[in-house]
DNA sequence: CCAGTTATGTACCAGTCGGTACATAATGTG
DNA sequence: CACATTATGTACCGACTGGTACATAACTGG
């Protein structure tokens, strides 16, 4: 039998999601991910493949996370009091760092657009089926559940912009109570 | 007298803030920079000091050009008129590389936000002042312009993520026009 | 036409990038 | 205790990064 392993896969990936997620893909070097890991480069390739694959699996590990919280905040028959939840959920109910960093899908999409389009494309359908899970939210109180998603995503985007601008506390609770206040009436 | 200076200061820029504006900070490299605007290594620190310093100025360029748009397209006593043909052309009225793009500054906010502070923070600050022209732009029209202005900021920010995702045209339209209705019928 | 001044082209720099090769360490099985 | 197997540590790689030094080119005023 071989040698055993010394470390925590899902610890060490954790630690790289952080990374990734707070510095994005390009500015996060591989010294810095061994080192808050805290493992050495053979087991890093052993273990992760690449640094281009580790980011794919945390980007997906970040999005299940992401709908896992929505799925969490529901409200049965009250879509807009869980799209309320949600962003609750994000941007209150977690550290201040978890606010700073924003949505790490939408942090991908503007930062390799360009740069990665595969990349960049796997953030996006990530995001898409965020929206999905939104629509069935919707379904059955809403006239257009796909309108109404769409909306709310479009917040939802411009909130993650805001928080990653280091927008206070008070400033993200007032653009969200608004912008909540403004679909109910619409509804 | 000395050597006169060959190439148009004005227009390397434009190259410039082009790639910047699409890649980013970091994926733009100095190799690219020189070869789109055309100049050699010398003249290009002759003439903008630094790959930092140009790109200070290809932001500011870009946050100007952007009001320029916004106080060109002001239609008087009618505030959401005049959000509607800011996203119209922004949006509609511009090749659609610069669609694509999104808007430099939401770009540069999320790319360096935890990467070069300095850098995110005058991005904010560009964008703040586009949010003080759609304050005064509400005032006197609405209850609180300074609510009005955040939201309208918070669905453009949304909107330039979109933009960037590669929603198809029609995806836009749509955004937007179901985003400025929410507002009217909220007014 | 020469001198002074400034722009441009190019060779070069140290530092960092992601990735690989390979020797060594640690285990269970025979 | 030797062996096969696999994890780990480390030296190393070429490519590229932004930036600098310096020789050369192009111009004008004397």
């Amino acid at each position: 039998m071989p040698r055993p392993i010394e470390f925590d896969r899902d610890r060490a990936r954790n630690a790289a999601m952080k990374l990734f997620w707070r510095q994005g893909y390009t500015a996060t070097s591989l010294a810095q991910l061994l080192e808050s890991m805290k493992i050495g480069r053979s087991s890093f390739y052993a273990a992760f493949t690449d640094k281009r694959s580790l980011f794919i699996e945390c980007l997906e590990l970040f999005a299940e996370r992401t709908r896992e919280i929505l799925e969490q905040g529901h409200v049965p028959q009250q879509p807009l009091e869980t799209a309320r939840a949600f962003f609750e959920n994000t941007t209150f109910a977690v550290p201040r760092w978890r606010v700073d960093a924003g949505c790490m899908m939408v942090n991908t999409i503007l930062e390799l657009s360009d740069v990665d389009a595969d990349l960049s494309r796997r953030a996006t359908v990530c995001l898409a089926r965020i929206e999905q899970t939104f629509v069935w939210v919707f379904e059955h109180h809403v006239d257009d559940p796909r309108q109404a998603a769409s909306v709310v995503m479009t917040l939802n985007k411009g909130i993650r912009v805001s928080s990653r601008a280091r927008a206070s506390e008070a400033e993200l609770r007032q653009v969200i109570s608004s912008t909540l206040s403004l679909l109910d009436r619409a509804a």
